[in-house]
DNA sequence: AAATAATTTAACCAAATGGTCAAATTTTTC
DNA sequence: GAAAAATTTGACCATTTGGTTAAATTATTT
């Protein structure tokens, strides 16, 4: 017996083992059309074709290109901002100098395993805003329990607190924090938006500019407490843990 | 008498002063369509409603959708482009800090009057770099006399070879020059590339987006200058010219 | 002002796209 | 192992898309 379409026991909500692993590779095919070709730019032929298998199929696990495309783009942007929300501003017991370390090393790790990750989730960010409220607050089905995105306590944001607190001890530069946390970002992101150009402009292959973003890590990391910190000297972050 | 389609005299290589007119208005209307959506999301009815005249005429006056963009984009790049090859790798008698105070400035003011183009441009190019040839050789019916682009002489690059020379008189911090470079862009350029995040996370509208965007031109520079040299006092570039 | 060239337009068109559906096939249940 | 449920598939559809064309309209030339 066949069901009409709206009968159908929705798969993403019982999902036997074969069931995830199909609902996965397609995923994960949508993943890779997607974060090329963009939201409007990706066919359902190309993921099929990706995933092999049947186009129908993939209306039958997501119902629609734009549900699959929130699978795939709520998952890239919580991989996005987890080194943010989880280092940078969770109210734990890190000194401001660990949080600086520890979130440039595994945000430059994010960004070297996922090398498309950021002008992905930025673009699509950009050409709907209004997904950040989604996203910030929503919980999808196809998030699971906890996952929901945390900046951390807003107003007064311990890391803001924490660099405001060092100025005051005129332990630390007189930065204004905000500017101070975008620019660490910033230099984070940038080399992994902008990769064909600087590739280009330094003549590097895809290994090479890896590297590079390897090298990267210890000079951020000293670049952003130069500017900070009042009587920095160099490699002393090295003797951290991790 | 009417004239087959490919027999027409080529507009853009004969305009007269109507005809300049309503191609400029196409390729306006064609630049706010194309920033906000994309090459492929963009769509030529889009552009002939922004423009006021009929599809038709899209084609009459850029033979194809892409022609009109690659009208568009390479007017973008080069815009984005300017304050880089012309500020920071022009061969001329700047010193670095000349260099770094007005480069941080032009950039940030090209891009608080743009705020899509370096979004637009580094997502097109990532989407198919073969345009980064096509842009730094080649020579387009659309760019005129003396447009070509240009990042500087390459190796030795003039900016980077001053840096190197700062480094090893002690003047400067031991650096690596081309990611201190890549820095100094990626802190003028993230913030107008994230903004819809930065934007939802300070809660700021877009005015007020605006003037952290300007208070962000000294801060930079201090930043830079604080990263590069070695006794560096804060607020000496705001003496300088400009 | 007639002739000619340039521009604008409405009506079309072929191809591509997201999506649907009923039938066929495989897997699970009893 | 038969019945039921879940999955896969090929064929199909309505809509949208970039692009074309011939006719109508406007500017220019002589």
């Amino acid at each position: 017996m066949v069901k009409s379409y709206s009968q159908i026991k929705q798969p993403t909500l019982t999902m036997t083992q074969e069931e995830k692993q199909t609902g996965q590779i397609i995923l994960e095919a949508a993943r890779k059309v997607f974060q090329k070709s963009g939201l409007g730019g990706a066919r359902m032929q190309q993921i099929a074709d990706e995933a092999g298998i049947n186009k129908a199929s993939l209306h039958y696990y997501y119902r629609s290109k734009d549900k699959l495309f929130q699978a795939v783009f709520q998952e890239d942007f919580r991989r996005f901002m987890i080194p943010l929300s989880g280092i940078l501003f969770r109210e734990t017991e890190l000194t401001v100098e660990e949080r600086i370390t520890t979130f440039v090393r595994s945000f430059l790790r994010t960004l070297i395993e996922n090398p498309h990750l950021p002008l992905f989730v930025i673009h699509e960010l950009t050409r709907n805003p209004d997904r950040l409220l989604d996203m910030v607050q929503g919980r999808s089905v196809h998030m699971e329990e906890g996952d929901g995105l945390d900046y951390g306590k807003r107003e007064p944001n311990l890391f803001l607190r924490q660099i405001r607190d060092g100025i005051e001890k005129g332990k630390y530069h007189k930065v204004i924090p905000e500017q101070f946390v975008i620019s660490i970002i910033g230099m984070c992101v940038y080399p992994s938006i902008a990769r064909p150009i600087i590739r280009h402009w330094l003549r590097k292959d895809d290994d090479q500019y890896n590297e590079f973003l390897e090298e990267r890590q210890s000079e951020v990391i000293d670049y952003a407490f130069r500017i900070l910190i009042k009587d920095y000297k160099p490699y002393e972050h090295q003797f951290n843990e991790f």
